[in-house]
DNA sequence: ATTTAAATTGCAACTAAGTAGCAATAATAA
DNA sequence: TTATTATTGCTACTTAGTTGCAATTTAAAT
């Protein structure tokens, strides 16, 4: 179970993804994809890729879930390593390749962390 | 405009919040509010209370909406300064008593920053 | 090739968090 | 006390994301 087939779906997809920092919201994903693909099939091809590790997720300040395909991550390695930042101004959202310090918090075991920066990008500030 | 009447459905709210860095979603609190007080009464009095700079939300990795009224922070100054965290096994979620950094980003205006740490709390580990 | 098994897709209906309109009520100001 | 303004409850709505199921496509096994 859980191999992702390279059908078609699959490939408009990933090309999406291909070379680019940019995320995408599922929201973005089914309007441009629409015509061409259910919105229940975007979410779940989604979902298979990001269980394999190709893509992955992060939620922005209004409970919006985002996908991308970290350039900078090892296959399989994408889990929070890499913050995020999302323009105000433009909603534009991407991995940064930045390496962040996740402090220590004693009585806690820290498994994860997500960080989400906001503010203006170049192209709007 | 915009003053928070100190009401009893306020004061109820804010009792839950008072001395303590542990958050609230949304969810729980209608729950918790119960044949108290309606969710729309609940959301709104958050949205003010947030307004106000008394309490603050931020986002899960489900997407959910958590508030707290952080220890450390002045009245007004709540804005994404320290990180929260929320354990993945009791789902309790609090506000950390650490200063991160916040990395600078080039052609980036960075204005704010999430940071959300998941793992395992004292009591789970 | 043909059959068989398994994964994928579309569709419609659903779930759940959060929001909006509006009338009724409560709190403050005049 | 009256007038004004904010607050609340209720119902209905919005929207992101999910589920069940039948139909279809893909790949594997004869």
């Amino acid at each position: 179970m859980g191999i992702v087939r390279k059908t078609r779906s699959v490939d408009t997809i990933l090309e999406l993804f291909e070379d680019t920092d940019h995320a995408f919201s599922g929201v973005i994903l089914i309007e441009r994809l629409n015509g061409q693909m259910n919105k229940t099939t975007v979410y779940r091809i989604l979902d298979r890729l990001e269980d394999e590790g190709i893509i992955h997720s992060f939620q922005d300040q209004k409970g919006l879930t985002w996908y991308a395909k970290c350039q900078s991550c090892a296959s399989g390695q994408h889990t929070d390593l890499h913050p995020h930042f999302q323009c105000r101004s433009c909603g534009k959202t991407s991995c940064l390749h930045v390496k962040i310090t996740i402090p220590l918090i004693r009585n806690h075991r820290i498994e994860g962390a997500e960080l989400l920066m906001t503010g203006l990008c170049d192209q709007c500030t």
